[in-house]
DNA sequence: GAAGATGATCTACATAGGCATATGATTTGT
DNA sequence: ACAAATCATATGCCTATGTAGATCATCTTC
């Protein structure tokens, strides 16, 4: 009796697509668009040294990334300054307000996905997230 | 020495982006978009008895659909007939044509899938397996 | 049988994304 | 010093997607 064998990219895509759809009004809550999150995300991580490494890390259009770069730095959640040694390229970088503006949203996110993997056994979750990492880390 | 948690929809998102990047040129080879491959996926699992039902279970706007399904009929993919029953409704089936595509893409999906998980170990990807249909089943 | 709901279809509109080109500032290679 | 490459930016084009409204045919309800 074995199951038939399903495409995973059909059940990462619903997978990927509820978990997307649980983000939205949590974002709107806080005010801030996907993209602006995933920027503040990366950012969190480590001060990007020009905005085209900041679009390829968050696999977005350098164009696209400049608005919601903008915004973000209106809203005074980075900053963005000309990196001295190539002055060519501007620094981008979070701020203070930016960071607690994250931390808040992701706990929220953290818990909603927290509820959403509720149901599986703890083990599961922790081969769930090696394989995540695994998976999705860069070409060898 | 934890490493720092990160987000379930990142990680989902990047691996999915990973998959359909890489059916894409499959699909192309095959002439079908990746909505007429969802389509043709669902329709292989059995007869839709609405176009809006399967809108709904592919999810996409039942409206956009319409042309993906012109599309589908006009390659002889498959047919669309009024429901006896009700004759608003049109059932949607795939054809012995469309189903010998669609095993023919879905072969060689299936094999870039092998490939990519190459390096996981057989049990991770059962448990892979498993946990992803856990998490993609339908609301409890 | 009339009123309202439902299914398929078409059209139009707004937004978002990918992609190409152009420009000004600056750096790098020769 | 000069040419070519690079970074940020602006603009335009094309496609995809989400949504709403309108129409016609057909059911369902009362």
């Amino acid at each position: 009796m074995n199951e038939p064998r399903r495409d995973l990219g059909e059940m990462f895509a619903r997978i990927t697509q509820r978990l997307v759809q649980a983000e939205r009004p949590i974002l709107e809550r806080h005010g801030l668009s996907m993209w602006e999150y995933v920027v503040l995300s990366r950012l969190a991580a480590g001060t990007a040294p020009t905005q085209r490494t900041l679009a390829q890390d968050v696999g977005h259009d350098p164009t696209r990334l400049i608005g919601v770069i903008d915004a973000l730095e209106t809203a005074g959640l980075l900053t963005r300054h000309p990196d001295p040694s190539d002055r060519r390229a501007r620094v981008v970088e979070i701020t203070e307000q930016g960071r607690r503006r994250h931390a808040a949203v992701q706990g929220e996110i953290h818990a909603m996905e927290d509820a959403l993997l509720d149901d599986l056994a703890p083990a599961d979750r922790a081969t769930l997230d090696r394989l995540l990492r695994q998976l999705g880390a860069d070409r060898r």
